[in-house]
RNA sequence: GGAGGUUUGGCAGAGUUGGUCGAUUGCACCGGUCUUGAAAACCGGCGUACCGCAAGGUACCGGGGGUUCGAAUCCCUCAGCCUCCGCCA
């Protein structure tokens, strides 16, 4: 969430960068910071009352050791008006400060300057494209038809055993999406980012830390009676684990990654967007995240698109980036490219990555923060991006290389499959 | 799942017959003296958050709640860790 800090200094540059997500901020600004005086205020008294109580306190601790129990008797008296008015001043704290941060809650992210105001996906801006429009495939068979004939995904068989959207994959399907996931790694590896295996399931603190929790609430899985949520995504545990930790400044960037099953209730989804691997409740990805110095996170954010460039070139898909319009932005963040993979039945761009930097947004609710050289703490920079997800991936691998006889792996990535080719 | 123990500031580790304890001490860390430089030694500093122009105040000893004029210290509850038992990949 937004800062009061920020809210107060530069309400009129949030104000008008939440405009371009179309969120109108005024109202609910206004009323924060009211209820932030507000706030300050009755704490101001109730530090005075504390204040009053301690020093009795302390005078009644002398009198009782020096045996003089009747005039500590008689401080004793003193203190009940004290202790109501404390009461009350709490209970007005604790009122007001659950105010503040449900309104908190419920802002999203202040966009970058750079950020396009818009409405929806068609306001995005293209910052990237591979190649040009005469190069994209067409009439190509599509993936769902590919991954039945050469029996790599049955969708049938993960609807009977667990639900629509539950796939399995098998033979050189599985291979194909081991092979994925070992090429995304070792790419990840190579740039840095420490590998994790984080735990599939989270507590609600992380699901509120990266800000799952409460905005998207229905989106994810959810274990009752344990009071778990599974992961929709590995930048949740990931995220996480610098969840209240002061980082040390040198330390910075840190730069982690991960593979894991993402969950997802896609709740409202329908139609062709369903479609064979275009949207799945359970789907494998590899995510990389980083925690950045606040000068160093657009650089950073830079750095994070070209490895994902880096790996849909070696994996000789046509893509293009997108930056998107304040209208189509995550909740959190303050910058985002997606990348879009060409599909080339479906004749459309499939979303195959996400890379956002969330400036302090995330932060904020984490506390994660730094001590600087002008020995104050600041809130880092988090940063994350899909590097990649794959059901999308497979579906343009399957629909691009294709030629008559079969498909063909790509040479950067037929080490990791143990196969070039996937025969009709 | 059952029984017992435990949870203190970056780490280690005091403090539990309630009362100058936000907390002794050591290490680590930062600054200074000394030194050609470094080490050692000595001196000083050294948790977080909020309120306040400041002085200063308030809160926090795993989380939450309670008893009390007053709680790190007592009670309840939840969680983590350790040991033993049970069950099991």
């Amino acid at each position: 969430m937004l800062t009061l800090q920020s809210l107060r200094e530069e309400q009129d540059r949030i104000i008008a960068a939440l405009d371009k997500r179309h969120f109108d901020a005024r109202e609910a600004i206004q009323q924060v910071l009211e209820w932030d005086a507000e706030r300050r205020k009755t704490q101001a008294q109730l530090d005075d009352t504390l204040a009053q109580s301690n020093a009795l306190s302390r005078e009644i601790g002398g009198l009782m050791r020096e045996g003089k129990k009747e005039e500590a008797e008689a401080v004793k008296a003193q203190t009940s008006n004290l202790k109501a008015q404390s009461s009350e001043l709490k209970e007005q704290m604790q009122t007001l400060e659950t105010q503040i941060h449900d309104a908190l809650c419920h802002i999203p992210n202040a966009p970058h300057a750079d950020v396009a105001a818009g409405r929806n996906a068609e306001d995005n801006v293209e910052t990237f494209r591979s190649g040009d429009a005469s190069t994209l495939e067409h009439h190509k068979k599509p993936h769902w038809d590919i991954a039945e004939q050469c029996q790599l995904i049955d969708f049938e068989l993960g609807a009977k055993v667990t639900g629509a959207g539950f796939p399995f994959y098998r033979g050189k399907g599985a291979k194909l999406q081991r092979g994925l996931i070992r090429f995304f790694l070792e790419q990840a590896d190579a740039a840095g980012y420490e590998e994790f295996i984080p735990p599939h399931m989270i507590n609600p603190d992380s699901g509120f830390g990266t800000g799952q929790l409460p905005d998207k609430e229905g989106q994810m899985y959810h274990m009752q009676d344990d009071e778990l949520y599974m992961i929709p995504t590995a930048e949740v545990p990931l995220t996480n684990i610098y969840r209240d930790v002061m980082v040390k400044e040198g330390d910075l960037p840190i730069k982690l990654c991960g593979y894991t099953p993402c969950f997802r209730r896609e709740a409202g989804s329908y139609g062709k967007d369903v479609r064979g691997l275009n949207r799945l409740h359970q789907f494998d990805k590899v995510e990389i995240v980083q925690f950045a110095h606040p000068e160093e996170s657009y650089a950073t954010l830079d750095a994070m698109v070209e490895h994902v460039k880096g790996l849909l070139e070696a994996l000789e898909l046509p893509y293009r980036i997108l930056r998107l319009c304040g209208g189509d932005m995550g909740f959190t963040s303050a910058m985002t490219y997606d990348f879009e993979v060409w599909s080339a039945a479906q004749e459309r761009w499939l979303e195959v990555s996400s890379v956002s930097n969330f400036e302090t947004y995330q932060a904020n609710r984490l506390k994660c923060r730094y001590k600087g050289n002008d020995g104050k703490t600041h809130l880092v920079h988090t940063l994350n991006g899909s590097a990649l997800a794959l059901p999308r991936i497979v579906a343009a691998l399957l629909e691009n290389h294709q030629d008559d006889t079969g498909i063909r792996i790509p040479a950067a990535l037929a080490p990791y499959c143990g196969f070039e080719r996937i025969d009709f």
